[in-house]
DNA sequence: CTGCATCCTTTGAGATACTG
DNA sequence: CAGTATCTCAAAGGATGCAG
């Protein structure tokens, strides 16, 4: 995982963008922002996401270094998820994301209104 | 563009993934924070970026309703991008990624060290 | 100068089936 | 319960050539 991209490491934004693309991760991040989590838990959460998907992205997640990985060794399995504290750190970014989109969404709506 | 996803338009994490999912958007948007920027500025700013690439990125950031297109009727032709009010607004996420991703590297740096 | 159309390649989400 | 393995399919980035 380590030194693959030229701006990666350099560049705040595309260091970011990197980490963010997957397709759940900001939602994942959020979840689990508020609390630890067990896998099914997260995929109760998340049902339109399939569980290979979530696997794959929490994987991600977790070789970035935003997520820990628990697992406790027992019948049967156990495995919570929960932010390290460079993703708590995160929780900074979730926020404003999440204030920016309720104000898209407002501005969508009023735009649609006016159209028709 | 209207009327496509389940919770776009719903969730504000879904509606802003989904918006920022292009792999240059965030740097396109970080970029077009600072100034209105002519096409060929852009360009030049993002060299690893191919034009046509940047060309749909800037279509789907203008169908969102981010950035303004404003094309001058002229010879050579010339192009202008710039953010949108609601695409304004969106500088708080950037700031806050920004903030982030210089933690992050700082984060993943004194990792490698005390690794090797 | 700017940018559209087309094709190619890679990525990654999604689905299904099987394991400790 | 929490995966892994594999396959398919769609999306997006990228390269090239053409046009106003």
């Amino acid at each position: 995982m380590e030194e693959e991209y030229n701006l990666f490491g350099k560049c705040p934004f595309v260091t970011a963008q990197k980490i963010i693309a997957g397709k759940w991760t900001i939602v994942i991040l959020h979840n689990l922002s508020t609390k630890t989590l067990r896998f099914g838990e997260l995929q109760r959460l998340l049902p339109e996401l399939k569980q290979a998907t979530l696997t794959k992205q929490l994987r991600s997640l977790e070789e970035y270094g935003l997520v820990n990985r628990k697992v406790f060794p027992q019948v049967p399995p156990k495995v919570e998820y929960s932010l390290t504290d460079i993703g708590k750190e995160f929780k900074l970014v979730l926020d404003s994301i999440s204030i920016w989109g309720e104000k898209y969404i407002d501005h969508i709506k009023s735009a649609e209104v006016s159209e028709s």
